[in-house]
DNA sequence: AATATTACTTTGACAGGTATAGTAATACGT
DNA sequence: ACGTATTACTATACCTGTCAAAGTAATATT
């Protein structure tokens, strides 16, 4: 399982990268999520509706209310044109991130 | 520049590295940063000094008074025997953060 | 009818990182 | 001799992301 402090600030990407695929709800990404990463990773319920009220406020991802299926109200989320580009950002963050931790992390002697 | 949410969780091991290689004070570590990362990354100086109280206070470093030269007198840390175990952990750690989040970061289409 | 599962929301707390300010000693330029 | 820059560390208050905990509500299963 890894920590959340070295998720941290991860988050918004990983949701971003799943809604861009194509529209989806909360409780399916949080699953999603779990499956991709073999159970390694799960988000926290908690988490994962504090990065949408984040986005969206931020005009990111845009929601709006879908079917009902055994269970409460869906809530769907689609990513803006604005988020777009936010994402890919992330993406290249994340390529200099890894790089610069990189430099701290090889393996000694 | 990196964003400190990006970097968080990652300077306990930053900082750990620059003292496993020797001893070193923290305007030097704080310099030696932005020196090996072509100033794409400066710690700041309450960040450093936090983590080395935290360190310090799990038993992962030590310290203790050097010379004084050009400035106040320096505070070297030097790590211990459970730090280095520690960090062994934090690149096992790292190792397994990149695989996951580039399961979410690889390029769309 | 009771329980499990799906699905979302809210609140409060915690921890890491930072801005800001301050102390103090040494070196350098004029 | 004096002012400024640099080295070096410390303390305080604040911001933000994440999570624990608790709650609401609807549907499916037994």
């Amino acid at each position: 399982m890894i920590s959340s402090d070295i998720i941290r600030g991860h988050l918004d990407a990983i949701i971003l990268r799943l809604i861009y695929e194509k529209d989806r709800y909360g409780y399916e990404m949080s699953k999603e999520i779990s499956r991709r990463t073999d159970n390694q990773f799960q988000i926290k319920e908690a988490s994962l509706y504090a990065v949408f009220q984040r986005l969206e406020k931020k005009g990111i991802i845009e929601s709006y209310l879908g079917g009902v299926s055994y269970g409460g109200k869906r809530r769907y989320y689609r990513i803006t044109s604005l988020g777009k580009a936010y994402f890919k950002e992330q993406i290249a963050e994340w390529e200099e991130t890894k790089k610069i931790i990189d430099i701290f992390m090889e393996v000694l002697e």
